[in-house]
Order: structure tokens, then sequence, then C-alpha cells
RNA sequence: GGGCGUUUAGCUCAGUUGGUUAGAGCGCGUGCCUCACAUGCACGAGGUCACUGGUUCAAGUCCAGUAACGCCCACCA
């Protein structure tokens, strides 16, 4: 036991307790030692992420979660791992690559790959590394990459069974396409963002018309007037009646293009006419197809115009709908122009308006695998914490559209789809590793399809896939379904609701029992934090400033059950003054017992020795063990946090350690001796319920104070079992002790204050041993603060009626009425009569207001017993105090 | 256009299945460098629980409506 120094340095000792950790192997996890599994899948961050606030809240939930299963003694994993992150990491390299001028493809696809493997090797640690110095507890020879070789073999077997079942499908539709990252995005992908935009209304003119004659459509996007290939009105819209069958000539191109009737079109809206560009708008596509319309694509993959587009090829759409305009403009084709507020597409990953666009993409049917998933949810085979993101969940599921997998980038897992190049064969399959030959026609020419699937083709996989699928093994069989999945709602459809297809559809069962949902952490003006803002903290500094102890508790302190959780640098402070405080009780106690040994693996307390106070302590800390389990259970973790450091700090520091440098500065070796074992009982108890959210500093007291006889590492040592009140009895511990307690404090708040006050001796005081007051004293109490008479009497009823001594103890009822006394010896008569007289009056109303629920006959009948016995005692109470004040009155002359 | 969340002390927020006198941290006021801790100790001030109506013996809590702020979803050009 080494004496602990004066000041806690965390810069020092986090990461000597994670080294240390680490080297004794505290987070392996092995399946075949058997037990009760308890498994969590960390939400992979991407491997080109770098650790911020969501993170580190994140995380330390799900370590809570770990630690406290792990000391519970569950056969605990955790399995950490980054996610490839297709688009996101190509982006890094390519912006890497283009400071060198170069694109990537002047290094062709296989030099590119390299880079980024090379690039990932390099730097794809760093998240995890930094994770580390947050302390928390993974199992990190599980460490998992979405492209590992076992990963990717569980990619290709998934796709070839969707294949096979054809629940995977290639077709031409319009997709969100990211011009600058020159890919598909998914649906979810796509993140609309309400904008100030035009509606500019057009003259499209009638072929073989009346001069002037013409239909007026209205556009948000004109640019795309050039892939036009009809005008559309409601069949029920008569003010286009007259036009039915005609032919309409397109401004600037002169292209004849036909006036269809389809129901699609809302007459209420715009001018009710809708400029058709199938190869541009999902609507416009589906009119397309109904009335077989050519599809004029005018765009290229950059979101430039293409040849289609005549004169304006070439031009960046937005450059082009500019000179679109103001040529509609001058050749008097544009009628007029509204501001028009409306949702568009932006990529997720570089923020680019998405252009809708067709093109051959690979999709997901799945409506087949949300069915199973629905049922999931509501017959609770998957629970959502808090329960109302069900709601958003099965709106989605029950809306699901197909699922548009395929990415025209080169990092990631390709489709495993070939071609025969033979022409008389021309055959598709979908193989599981690397084909030798085509399988219709034997021949060796054939290519793979050039893209590669979405970054959450893998993801979705996650919790099977790190235990080992498709291969059948203790891990998966033992570890498989996991049991809780913390993460951010804003996944929810990305990752969370797919993880809960994929685990039926392949495993034939959920892949978590209970998804905890947390909030967003936001700067404190309510902003999300965002590196563009500036707005960020990055945890890295609160680490280095304060401790990872101090971000943890604080986080978790500060979170309240998926609210959202504003946060400021000093609110850091928080956990760190915690820790501090912490730190120095333990050094108390170190002093106090001079390196004796201290039994704390099981002690024996002598009830004959403990004192109310002792009591209180023990009884406080079973309540406080109890607190914390219900609600780490039900994922209230600040409630968890809250209880910890108020029994800590209030109970134990302010309270139990005050009053016990008494007996500890005293002679009686015995009461000594008992008070520093209910000392080190209670505060290595506390240790362990504390560990989950600040494991550093728990373990480094744990070694200072010698609990390793409990355990090795209080990372193994076991969660406390809380004892209810009959077994605490047996004890010693004597419920009643609580309010005892109470009552003293109340006590010897009122005597503390008359002492700073009234300039009372510490000798008057000390005790509680009041002596007569001094008349003058008395009077200038009595002009001042008169209401402390009143005061004094509360205090001293609920000494007497809260708590019967089980044995003698120092007397906290007779001082008080010696003081109560001495005062009321001085008092003016007339005054106290008064306020007697008010004081009654009160009593009799409060038990009037008692009295009017009790003689309810509905409240008696319908309250819970519990609560009808609270208000007959409050009755009792009030009653005992009345008549107290009657005996007073009566006894004024 | 749908759905959800929030509104409680000067600030940031807790408040569980309705139940005795609505809590915490920070800040503020007063007094303390008391031999674990000034990153501290003791005491204290501060609240018509957004508004309106309803249900109930009982409402911060449940219901309906209103307002403000925020978030998510959505193929009205």
């Amino acid at each position: 036991m080494n004496e602990l120094p004066k000041t806690y340095d965390a810069k020092a000792i986090e990461p000597k307790w994670y080294a240390w950790w680490k080297d004794h192997g505290l987070f392996h996890s092995d399946a075949t030692r058997g037990g009760k599994p308890y498994s969590v899948v960390i939400p992979p961050p991407n491997v080109t992420g770098i650790l911020h606030m969501g993170h580190a809240l994140n995380e330390t939930i799900q370590d809570v979660l770990v630690r406290r299963r792990r000391m519970q003694g569950y056969n605990t994993v955790w399995v950490p791992g980054t996610d490839h992150a297709g688009i996101a990491t190509q982006n890094v390299v390519e912006r890497q690559l283009k400071k060198e001028g170069k694109s990537r493809w002047d290094l062709g696809r296989d030099e590119f790959l390299k880079r980024v493997w090379a690039w990932r090797e390099q730097y794809g640690g760093t998240i995890l590394r930094q994770m580390q110095t947050l302390g928390i507890s993974c199992d990190w020879d599980r460490t998992r990459f979405t492209m590992d070789e076992g990963l990717s073999e569980a990619v290709a077997e998934v796709f070839c069974r969707l294949y096979d079942k054809k629940l995977i499908y290639r077709g031409e539709y319009i997709i969100n396409w990211c011009p600058r990252c020159c890919t598909a995005l998914s649906d979810e992908e796509s993140e609309h963002e309400d904008e100030e935009g035009h509606l500019w209304h057009i003259r499209y003119p009638v072929k073989d018309g009346r001069a002037g004659e013409c239909v007026i459509v209205a556009t948000t996007r004109p640019e795309t007037l050039l892939g036009d290939t009809a005008v559309a009105v409601n069949p029920r819209d008569e003010r286009y009646a007259r036009f039915r069958g005609k032919t309409l000539i397109l401004p600037l191109v002169g292209r004849e293009i036909p006036l269809i009737e389809d129901d699609y079109c809302d007459p209420t809206f715009g001018t009710g006419a809708v400029k058709v560009t199938p190869a541009h708008d999902p609507n416009d596509f589906e009119m397309g197809r109904r009335h077989d319309l050519p599809v004029i694509n005018v765009m290229t993959d950059d979101a430039h115009m293409n040849e289609a587009a005549g004169a304006y090829a070439g031009l960046d759409r937005f450059e082009c709908r500019t000179r679109i305009v103001a040529d509609l403009q001058t050749q008097g084709f544009l009628v007029k122009v509204e501001s028009h507020r409306h949702a568009v597409g932006h990529c997720y990953r570089c923020h680019t308006a998405v252009e809708p666009r067709l093109s051959p993409q690979w999709f997901v049917r799945m409506k087949p695998l949300a069915r199973a998933a629905i049922e999931a949810a509501k017959d609770g085979r998957v629970r959502f914490v808090p329960e109302r993101w069900t709601k958003v969940y099965l709106e989605w599921m029950e809306n699901i559209r197909d699922w548009c997998i395929s990415r025209q980038i080169w990092w990631g897992h390709r489709i495993p789809v070939y071609y025969c190049d033979n022409p008389a064969c021309r055959h598709e399959w979908a193989a599981r590793t690397a084909p030798a030959e085509c399988p219709e026609c034997h021949g060796t020419a054939f290519h793979q399809d050039p893209d590669v699937l979405d970054t959450w083709f893998s993801s979705w996989l996650w919790p099977f896939s790190t235990f080992g699928w498709p291969r059948e093994g203790a891990d998966l069989s033992f570890y498989y379904p996991t049991t809780d999945l913390v993460t951010a709602p804003d996944i929810i459809f990305f990752w969370v609701a797919r993880m809960i297809m994929a685990g039926l559809e392949f495993m034939g069962d959920v892949p978590f029992r209970r998804v905890y949902l947390h909030g967003t952490v936001r700067d404190n003006q309510g902003r999300k934090m965002s590196k563009s803002l500036g707005n960020s903290i990055d945890p890295l500094d609160i680490v280095r400033d304060f401790s990872a102890d101090a971000l943890r508790f604080s986080l978790v302190a500060l979170t309240a059950t998926g609210q959202d959780v504003y946060i400021s640098k000093e609110k850091f402070e928080l956990g760190r003054n915690f820790g501090t405080k912490l730190w120095n009780a333990a050094r108390f106690m170190q002093m106090n017992q001079h390196g004796a040994a201290v039994d704390v693996a099981s002690p024996v307390f002598d009830p004959a020795l403990l004192t109310p106070d002792d009591q209180y302590i023990l009884a406080q800390l079973h309540r406080t063990i109890r607190a914390c389990d219900e609600h780490i259970e039900r994922c209230r973790f600040n409630d968890y946090a809250k209880a910890v450091y108020e029994f800590c700090w209030h109970e134990f520091c302010d309270w139990y350690v005050e009053y016990a440098k008494q007996p500890l500065n005293g002679a009686d070796a015995a009461r000594k001796a008992e008070v520093l074992k209910v000392m080190n009982y209670v505060f290595s108890r506390s240790l362990c319920l504390l560990h989950p959210i600040m494991p550093f500093l728990t373990e480094e007291l744990w070694h200072g104070l010698g609990y390793t006889t409990i355990a090795e590492s209080i990372v193994n040592a076991p969660w406390p079992t809380p004892l209810d009140d009959d077994e605490l009895a047996a004890w010693g511990v004597q419920s009643a002790a609580v309010a005892y307690v109470s009552a003293k404090h109340a006590a010897m708040t009122l005597a503390r204050n008359l002492r700073a006050d009234y300039g009372l001796s510490p000798a008057q005081t000390a005790d509680f041993v009041l002596r007569p007051l001094d008349p003058d004293t008395a009077a200038r109490v009595q002009a001042d603060r008169a209401d402390y008479l009143s005061v004094l009497r509360a205090a001293s009823l609920q000494v007497e009626t809260s708590y019967t001594p089980p044995h003698p103890l120092p007397s906290v009822i007779t001082p008080l009425g010696t003081l109560f006394m001495s005062l009321e010896g001085h008092i003016d008569a007339e005054a106290e009569k008064k306020r007697l007289s008010e004081q009654i009056a009160k009593a009799q109303a409060d038990i009037l207001g008692v009295s009017r629920r009790l003689d309810n006959a509905d409240f008696v009948a319908r309250a819970p017993a519990a609560v009808v016995q609270q208000v007959r005692e409050r009755r009792q109470a009030l009653e005992e105090k009345l008549q107290k004040l009657q005996t007073l009155l009566d006894a004024i002359p």
C-alpha cells in the first residue's frame, strides 16, 4: 500500500492502468469459458474518423454496461472495429492525390486501391487508439474491419444468397446521384434540406396553334427542360381540355413534344401543367414509362450538360440554369418567377446537391426482408429505449423502398457478379469466390461488375460477421445474438433497421435484444458539434485538461435518457471535482489507518459498536446499490451517476467522514477499528459502483487502499449486492438510524446557525450541550430572529418522534430541549403567546386539511394503502405537535 | 404535408406507475485557508412547473387544445 500523493495525476495514471489491463488480458473474452453471455458490438466508427464527443458518449455508455456485467460475472464480450466507409475514405485519399496533381484515374483501379490500403495502414488505427484513451474495455484481440477477409467473405455470401433468392436485382431507375463523388446514393444517403428556390413559369407554345397559344409550366429546375419529352396535365383539368392531343414546341430547343394526361398532375399546384423529363426526375420517369416517352439524359457524371444539351453542352448544371433562364427571358418564354421553398437532396458525405438521374444500378428488394423485422419489433424480441423509437422504426419499415446498393467508386466490396464476354453466351452470375471460368460456356473470358457495394452492405452484417459468420463456431453460437446495442438515432435506418433484417434473414434471430438510442451531443447553443462551425470540443482536449474519468463522468451525468446533451468545457469540472473529492477521501482514510490491514473482503460488524451514524451509512450504501442497479437496468445512466455522486460526496464524505473524525481521533481503539472497518467497507463498494463510469481513478484507489484482497483488479471485482432491511438488521443496522441521522442533521444545523449568528461559543453548542443563555443574548435572539424558536421546536419535535435509540446514545433530544428552554426563559410572554397561537392555528389548519382527506371516503377507499397510512401518520404527528404547542402556550403565565 | 421532442430556479437540466413541503449542478449571498479536499466546508436566497380547459379524492406528472423553439421523415413539378 503506497502512500497516495497529494494530487491525482490522471495524465500518468490513466495510461498506466490501461496498459496494465491490456497486459493482464482483463478485457479478453473466451466463448469456451461458458457462463452467462453478455455481448455487445461497437458501432464501428469510420476508419477515417477522429474521435468526437458523440463517440465519447456512445462508448462510455457501452463501457458502463459492459464493465458492470463483467463485474457481475457474465462472460462478457465487446467487439471493437472500424468501418471501411467507402465514399468517405475514397474521398480522403482522392484529396491526398489531388495535392499531388493526380486523380484516381491517373493511377488506375489497382494502384489506387493500394494507395487506400496504405493510407489505412498508416492512419486507420487512429480512432482506435483515441478510443483507448477513454478507457473503454473492448476485447482488442477481436478488432475487426469491415474489409477484413472474414467479413468480406460474409458480404459475398450474403450477396449471393440474396441474388439467388432474386432479392437482388439490377435495373435502370432514377437514383440519387452525387455529381461530386460521381456515384449513386441510397435514399437514406440523400439528406433533404429546405432551400429558398424559385418556381419559373415557362411558356410552351402549341404547335400550329393560334398566335401566342401556349401551355405554361412551372419548374424548379429549368435546365432540365433540355431533356423534356412531354408536358403533362391532369385529365380532369378543364383548363387544358382544349389542348388534348396537341403537340407542343419545347422552348429554346424547338423539339416537338406531346401533351399527355396523367393523374399524377396536381391541378392545384403551379399551373397544373408539368414538364416531363424522364431521365432526371423519378415521377417523370414513371410517367414516361406509362406513356412510353423517350428518355433523354442531358447531363454527364459530374453534372455538366452533355451533347444532348446542344448549345448548352459543357456547362455546369447551375451555370446552365442561369443561361437557360436568361435565354427564356430574352426570347419571351419566361412568364414569371416566384420564390419557392422546397426540399433539395444533398450528399451525406460531401453535401453537394444530389441530381436525380437515370442510371443502371443494383438494388435489394426490401419488403420481403422487412416483414420479419416488423414482427420482431412488434412482439418485443427487439426493444427500443426510449420506446418512442419503435414507432419511427416501424414507420420506415412499413414504407420501405428498395435499397440501391451499388456505388461507382473503387474502395469497397466489389460486386461479386460476373459477365461472360463470349458473345454467344453473355451469361451473368454471382460467385462467392473469384471464378476460373464461365459456368455456362466454360469460357475464360469474363469480367466482374466494376461497381462496389454500399458501405452499409457490410455494416448490416456486423453483429454476426464479427463472430465468424458464415463459418460456424463457438463465438457465433455463444455470443449471438448480442445483448445490447448502443447508438445514436441518426443511423437507425442506415444501420439498426438493416441489421435487424439481416440478423433475422441470415441468422434466424434478432441481432440484439435491446437498442439504446442516446441523444446527440450539442454545443451550448444547441447546435450540432461540427468542424465547420468551429464549435466542437475535442474529447482528447478534455482528457488532457481534466481526465478521461472526468470526461466520462460528466457526459454520463449530464445525459438524460435519450435526450440531447448540451456541452461546454466548464461542464467537465463536475467530473474532475468529483474525482478530486474521492481522491482526498481516500487519502484521509489512508492517513488514519497507518498502513494497518483492514478486512474489506468480508467484514463482520459488531452490533454493539455500531452507532446510528455507522448504521446510517451502511443503510444508505445499500440503498444506493439498489438504486444504481435499477437505473442501469433502465438505461437511466444520469440517475445512476448522480446516485453514486450524491452518496459518495454528500453522505460519505460530508457526513460520515466528518462524523468519523471524532472516533478516529479518540482513545477508544475498538470504536476506531470499527469505524475504519465501516469506512473501508463502504468505500470499497462505492468504488465498485463507480468503476463502470470512472475506471481509472477507481483502479488506482483500489490498489492504493489495498482492496486487492477482494480482487486483483477492480475490473474483476464483484459488483455489490444490495441487502434488504432484514439482512441489514442482522448486521445490527436499524432502519430507524436513517431517521435519527436526518433529525440530528437538522439539529446540528440549528446549533451552528445559532453559534454563527449570535456568537455563542463552541462550548455552548459542542455536542449540542447548551448552557443556559445569558439574558442579553437571549434577548438579542428574540429581537433579531424570533423565528428560530419555532424552527427549534419543529426540530426538537422531529428528533423526539422519529427515533427510538436501540441502545444508549449521545442524546440529541436533551441538549436541544435545554437550548429551547434556555431561550424560552427569556422571551416576551405576550409576543410568544401570539407566536404560539399562530403556530397552533397553522397546525390546526394543517390538521383540518389532512383530516379532510382522511374523512373523504373516496380517498381512503381508492388511494393506495401506503399513501393513506402516510397521511394518517402525518395527522398524528401534527396532532402531537399541536398538543405540545398547546402545552407550551399553557405554560406561559 | 406527416411524425416526434422540448418548455420546471438567473443558466444548464433531473423529476419513474399521478400521492406528504417540486430537486441537482453551475451561478449568486453570508461565514470559513477547521490538521482529506478552497477542484473545498457550512449556511442561505431564488420556482404562478409555457398557456387554456378537462379527468381525478389528489396533476409538474394523465387527456384535449394553444403558443414558441428544435429534430426526423416526405418523389407536388
